[in-house]
DNA sequence: CTGTAATTTCAGTAATTTCTGAAAATTGTA
DNA sequence: TACAATTTTCAGAAATTACTGAAATTACAG
């Protein structure tokens, strides 16, 4: 571990916890990434200070998440774990499963609520301001289900375009036959 | 408040706390949000049942992130809050303010790391990661900008192209001479 | 099956974060 | 300016979350 590595660690310790992992899962996931080789948990424990149980409970965690892969070296009874090679595989993987974790169970609490007549004028305005959230977080994910679906290279095409993304919507209106 | 209301602030509460909120920020902005009218302190700690300045903490927050609007009624010496009508303009101000707060500070960490050349093995993989960490954030935010020049309704309109994306890539690289 | 290396669990402790009430500061009004 | 209404600050209390060491469990080699 170089100095500058450390720092990058220690970055996305404190990142990580705005990112609902806590700083121990953070820095773990920032050192397996970093790394070459694959780590066991005690290489993880002795290089970060943490103990042996708290290493347990950070990779349980990441493997919760789907964000470590776990190997094995021959004739060497240890868990080695390493994250995947393409980082777009990542990042797909974290939408997917904070997707699973937060979206969902805010998608079916919205239209649970939804489905009911209001009572009220007080609840007929909460209503709508819940339809205006319902409508915008089923748009961000079924365009996040076409990201899921692309490969890095098609993604990172995407990416690329940039700005042109704009220039571009007026003829993806034309081709799909939206728009007014 | 009616019982489904008072379902959705405590849901916002929990899931607040998962995106970088306490649950007390988390729950007087849903309950702003599906108030019509504009809310004063008084009003929020009541309906939450949290101290008065427990409140001023929350709403101070969420004036920092630039969340809420502060208005006065004629003949009241209070101040009382709203949230923005559209809500694409609530996602724009969070995309933006995340950004400030978590994004920038890591671009710049990886780029002032990525200056000094590797000093050994281990070294230069760690950068050829963080090199692909860099390339991703840099396009996920120049991307982002593109979103935040966009008004509303353009916005919901790339939204709605959905799996159509994909497809209009291709021209978009046409148009903008890019891909390879 | 036995013994050992490794991992996981969990109860208790430490650290951090959130929340409150009291006091201070600010704001607007007469 | 003096006063009252309102908001903010902040030290300490309460609640939550993170971390540890010891014990339990699992996995595997012989």
């Amino acid at each position: 571990m170089t100095p500058s590595m450390m720092t990058c660690v220690m970055h996305f310790g404190e990142m990580g916890s705005r990112w609902g992992f806590n700083r121990t899962v953070g820095q773990i996931y920032a050192l397996l990434i970093l790394s070459e080789e694959a780590l066991c948990a005690d290489d993880i424990g002795a290089t970060l200070s943490f103990s042996r149980s708290n290493v347990s409970m950070g990779l349980k965690e990441l493997q919760s998440w789907r964000l470590v892969n776990l190997v094995h070296k021959p004739g060497d009874r240890k868990e080695y774990f390493t994250t995947p090679n393409d980082m777009w595989d990542i990042v797909k993987t974290i939408i997917e499963e904070r997707r699973k974790r937060e979206v969902d169970p805010t998608l079916t609490l919205l239209r649970s609520t939804l489905v009911e007549p209001p009572q009220n004028e007080e609840e007929a305005y909460a209503q709508k301001r819940m339809q205006q959230m319902l409508g915008i977080i089923e748009q961000a994910t079924s365009w996040a289900d076409d990201i899921q679906s692309m490969d890095s290279d098609t993604l990172a095409r995407l990416f690329k375009l940039g700005v042109g993304v704009g220039k571009v919507l007026q003829i993806g209106e034309k081709l799909t036959g939206g728009g007014k």
